[in-house]
DNA sequence: GCATGGCACTCGCCGACCCGGAGTGCTAAT
DNA sequence: ATTAGCACTCCGGGTCGGCGAGTGCCATGC
């Protein structure tokens, strides 16, 4: 018995599994692949298959399906990626250049992802932590109150409102706002904290409170992990015709309504920018998830990644196809945002 | 013939079938209402009201289902609006209050909406148009790049990116900045293009070009109908169990993730900013909402609404606790943002 | 003239039944 | 180790009948 045949055929079913969503069965296998032994050889290869657990009968007598566990299999030997067709890449790449600012950008990112999966697509902003600043704007609003818009060098802004007790004297903000700017400039937030503190120490004593509640501020809507944004597109996909998928549709939408659902989703992955990561079934932690696989990969950053992109779909995926469409925009978005 | 009582059969018709999901017969109808006559009495009134359109039979002999003719009369004649309990008003209320800024305040009311519908919730965050301007913002970026970030009073933040050809002379920022926000403080868009233009008389000649380049990025950015934003939650419920509703969600989530769509949905609807209004059905033009009703009312603005938020389900909705839920929100929502 | 009771009729739904086909596992032979 | 043959299982689809819900109509009563 040949180890190496067992797995093209496990490779077989898959394949062909994926492709026609029905339980696969020994003659067909031999027919649709060039396998070159019977249907019963294959039919024991099956059996050991089923035993070792990476395939499994729905029904007594029914072909064979694989397996979370058949899909894992399926996944680490996949060698052979397919790439791109030129004009595909392309296309990805000129959609994406047309893009006016960082909204935009990840907006057709997961639009572009969802249509070239046909699948849910899942995008993470650039995470505020690990980007640089590029500037720091302050706004007096009325008499005591305080708007702080922070921008990053990756496009994105954040703004938070301060409730002041005291009228702001009027000198402070143009000084505050020289000095801070100095302080943070090209700073990414791991960096911060020091110069933030130096600089307060350079105002009079009567300031103080009021340059410590905005520095507080910064780093408080830098720190906060919770403001992580993910964007979803393509949840129709989700409805394809003809497959029992349809009734696993609500758990999944609402996991996918969940922010923080769609957080973890994206950061519980391996954390190099390198690889493609693929989570398939139960290893989503989520319950409502069990019937479906993500492919994600990093972007952005040079080996540290500063964010994720990822597709979501049933089980039954195109591994290969995905993986190759989320590297592709994944690159792309890369580019574009470092230039 | 009464007509009051045909009117009345009407209603206790949608109810039932509002609450059952299954055609109404006559028999249970007089059982589960105090009608007073016999099912044979119901059953000519029924015969009259289904000549008349307002309700029709899917089978040759299975009870009756509401047309969306017969769903408009019904909400048309819907005298009763049943109040929100008051725990219910206060928990929205707190809800509401404890949002830290705009985008929070419409991502906690889209949600909200939807879990009190039981329904998807869509809501237009504050039109740029009508808004009134707080304040401008120029941020030189490099040499050639200069961000502009627009500030509304209704917390809205807009920026854009401006490439320049030369390199800016350093003393026109802040020159332009503070006339720009002279000029423009505090009014509405619709009253800008004047004050702008005057304006820009007041500069050098050779500074000229750059200050009308900044002037029209800014209005276009307020002119842009496009840039209108919308935001959805709850399409998870879209797949309740129990109805035949499941295999017609694929259109509805393909005309849901159009930005296009719900902005036509949400602004075709009357002006008038104190009524709530409902799309039945065919009513709605796109064709996968055939099957859908929308209720939808404006908030923020005196007289006139800032923008639109609205609910999205089956046409065999409750139709009475969906507008009241509406209306609370949007009354809670246009409270917040004056405060 | 409207409401009502009675009655025949129409269908859709459900369970029973049956049959064909696909697929398997096993055994014996190569 | 592979393969052909074969008996067995079981799903899916199709047919059939009976049941029940509901209707439309007609004759009757107020």
């Amino acid at each position: 018995m040949s180890d190496d045949r067992r797995l093209d055929v496990l490779r077989a079913i898959v394949e062909d599994y994926v492709q026609t969503q029905e339980p696969v069965g020994s003659r067909v296998l031999v027919e649709r692949h060039a396998l070159g032994v019977s249907p019963a050889t294959i039919r024991n290869d099956m059996a050991a298959l089923e035993e070792a657990g990476f395939i499994a009968q729905p029904h007594t007598s029914a072909g064979r399906v694989p397996t979370d566990k058949g899909y894992r299999m399926f996944v680490d030997r996949l060698s052979t990626i397919k790439p791109l067709s030129s004009p595909e890449r392309r296309a990805i790449q000129q959609f994406l250049a047309d893009a006016v600012d960082l909204d935009d950008v990840v907006d057709r990112s997961v639009r572009l992802l969802s249509q070239l999966t046909q699948q849910v697509a899942v995008v993470q902003y650039p995470s505020l932590r690990r980007s640089a600043l590029r500037h720091l704007e302050l706004v007096p609003v009325g008499d005591t109150r305080l708007l702080v818009v922070i921008i990053t060098d990756t496009g994105r802004v954040e703004q938070r409102t301060l409730e002041l007790d005291a009228p702001i004297a009027e000198h402070v903000v143009p000084e505050l706002r020289a000095r801070l700017n100095a302080a943070v400039a090209g700073r990414r937030l791991v960096d911060l904290p020091e110069p933030l503190e130096q600089m307060a120490l350079a105002f009079v004593a009567e300031d103080r409170p009021l340059v410590h509640r905005v520095v507080r501020v910064v780093e408080d809507t830098l720190a906060e992990a919770t403001e992580e944004r993910v964007v979803m597109a393509g949840a129709s996909h989700l409805a394809r015709s003809g497959t029992d998928f349809s009734q696993t549709i609500r758990p999944v939408l609402e996991a996918l309504e969940e922010q923080v659902v769609l957080l973890r989703l994206l950061t519980e992955m391996a954390e190099d920018t390198a690889g493609v990561t693929v989570r398939i079934g139960h290893e989503n932690q989520h319950a409502g998830l069990a019937e479906t696989s993500f492919v994600a990969t990093g972007y952005g950053g040079d080996g540290e990644a500063l964010a994720r992109i990822g597709s979501l779909g049933p089980t039954r995926m195109d591994y290969a196809g995905t993986i190759a469409s989320v590297r592709a925009v994944a690159r792309y978005l890369s580019r574009i945002l470092a230039g």
